[in-house]
DNA sequence: CTGTTAGCGCGTTCAA
DNA sequence: TTGAACGCGCTAACAG
């Protein structure tokens, strides 16, 4: 591997010289510049970040910890994120937890050996406190993205999940459903609670009583669609059927309507359904599902902006917490109640 | 930051035992063992990987850089490449060439520079040859993914491209059609030739003419939808029009049908549709599309597989190219030429 | 079983 | 405008 050494003795100056080349950094004589620039391209060179990285203490990388690298809202969001930290000349290790805290747990460890300048958090729950406790303890600076954690102040980019909800289940109320079914992810996350908070909320303002009976719990990920199913057959075999579903994201409804599907129930026309977060590709293909579309895109380039700044902050400003509105697109999985 | 030394002295011992402690080498007395890790308790000291990194020159760390992120092929790659990675010991370096040479190019000095052990690559396109040189010049081993480069030998993990195309063909063959676009990507991308080819033959095997006039070329990625709309009105207006359209990657195929149907074109009733890579969500709310699907997955975890043999590897070993099959999943985007 | 020395590649500090 | 010495945090090699 050649380094500034190698370039040194080609160019009869000392390493010191070359580094002040490299960095721009001092005054040099356009001789030696050229001189240096000359043999560094002779030689291939390029700069050895680890090294620089133990001596500035800085590694321009940051974290992008999230909890599922396939769902099309994490990966657009990866992308934003992706594209604002380049332009700002930092590199993006991801991770991807899984849901699962305890691999949550081995990757904020990576993360600290890593030495990375910042990280991008998506929690998989509230066990996670003790994550971002450790990362608070180390000082490494961090963005909670999509969720919160209740006991940690920190930067913050949220969706609007109360409203995004509300929205939602009252575009079923108004079309006539009173019985409407909550799929949520587990109650452990943040926006699971503020999806429910909504979901209550819109029967509230419609004077509709909440029946416990309607809701179900499963996981936010694909990874164990069991419960999803047991949730399912659950409630369409309660004594009164909901005739809608509202699914807390979009894993959640589809999961949901496969599992109807084999069960001959029809979307829409045995059961209207309605979720969070677009699905990308299928809604171009078949516009079908309607949605509370995030802007998945923003939660990375804003999430990235919010941790840059808090990096290049002296003193401790305010915790900054964003929140993006959805916008709800009506499509064709939800149909008016018709009375029997 | 606490480092090696900081435990040392509150541990009684030299920064080396401590080394020792930490990797679990040489013999330690159980005592100054058990002294060691509690003082690293105490302190919460966690190794920096930079520094280790400089010494061992090994960072532990891969690079992946793909084209689309937000592809479902290269995301459920990229998930078998973390497991894989994880499993190892490795972390996962992502990063996004938008298809696009010239930001590779930025992307390889970065990889360059970090010092990472190896690098899975999905090329942008032939032009990637001198990228991969570069590596090759600095001795960084790579595993080509998905697509190859003409001029440079090296582990190759490929899908079968010309034989899946061959048999979407076939199979559109079968059902009566003969008049059989081909939207195809870029033909500086090697799967884009292969498929090109399958295409060929399968209408040579069936003793079907071919017609220039029937192909066109796009871009794999969604960056620019246009030329693909353009090519969809060319052969919307062919005299004879096309009654089947082979889209050589799923998002081909989704910006062709969006663009049909914009001009009132029905896939499948006046235009039958296959494509290759499957379309993970959407397929499963709606099983729409004919597809060659691929093991996007595995395409990840035998790249790593291929690359961390290579770097373990101390004599050269021949390289090695793994070609994965694609199933073809029939469903609704085809219909029978019916002769009018 | 444990410690000392040296150096990985680079940038800061101070001197020339 | 340039250079020498030192240290970032760690481990290999050798010594004890």
């Amino acid at each position: 591997m050649v380094t500034i050494y190698d370039i040194a003795k080609l160019a009869n100056v000392s390493a010191m010289t070359v580094s002040r080349v490299i960095n721009n950094t001092g005054k040099i004589s356009d001789k030696t510049r050229a001189k240096v620039k000359k043999v560094m391209e002779e030689l291939h060179y390029v700069p050895n970040s680890m090294a620089r990285s133990l001596v500035l203490q800085e590694t321009k990388m940051l974290s992008l910890l999230i909890t599922d690298i396939t769902n099309p809202f994490y990966t657009t969001l990866a992308r934003g994120a992706e594209d604002a930290a380049m332009k700002r000349g930092y590199k993006l290790l991801f991770s991807n937890s899984d849901e699962d805290v305890a691999k949550e747990s081995e990757y904020v460890d990576m993360v600290l050996s890593t030495r990375v300048d910042g990280v991008l958090f998506a929690p998989a729950g509230d066990d996670s406190l003790s994550h971002l406790e450790k990362l608070r303890k180390h000082g490494i600076p961090f963005v909670l993205i999509d969720r919160e954690v209740p006991g940690m102040e920190s930067d913050t980019v949220l969706g609007d999940s109360k409203e995004g909800a509300r929205k939602l289940v009252e575009h079923l109320i108004g079309l006539g459903h009173r019985r409407i079914a909550l799929l949520n992810g587990s109650l452990d996350v943040s926006t699971a609670r503020h999806r429910y908070t909504g979901y209550k909320e819109a029967l509230k303002l419609s004077d509709i009583p909440f029946d416990d009976e309607l809701i179900a719990e499963s996981a936010y990920s694909r990874s164990s669609p069991n419960r999803t199913i047991e949730a399912i057959e659950r409630l369409l075999q309660l004594p009164e059927r909901p005739t809608a579903l509202f699914a807390a994201n979009n894993f959640l409804a589809i999961e949901a309507i496969r599992a109807m599907r084999d069960r001959g129930i029809r979307v829409p026309d045995d059961m209207s359904v309605v979720c969070f977060d677009d699905l990308d590709l299928a809604s171009v293909i078949d516009p079908f599902l309607t949605v509370a579309a995030q802007p998945a895109y923003q939660f990375g380039t804003i999430g990235v902006q919010l941790l840059l700044d808090r990096i290049q902050e002296t003193d401790g400003a305010e915790w900054r917490k964003i929140i993006l509105p959805s916008e709800m697109i009506v499509r064709k999985s939800v149909q008016p109640f018709a009375e029997l």
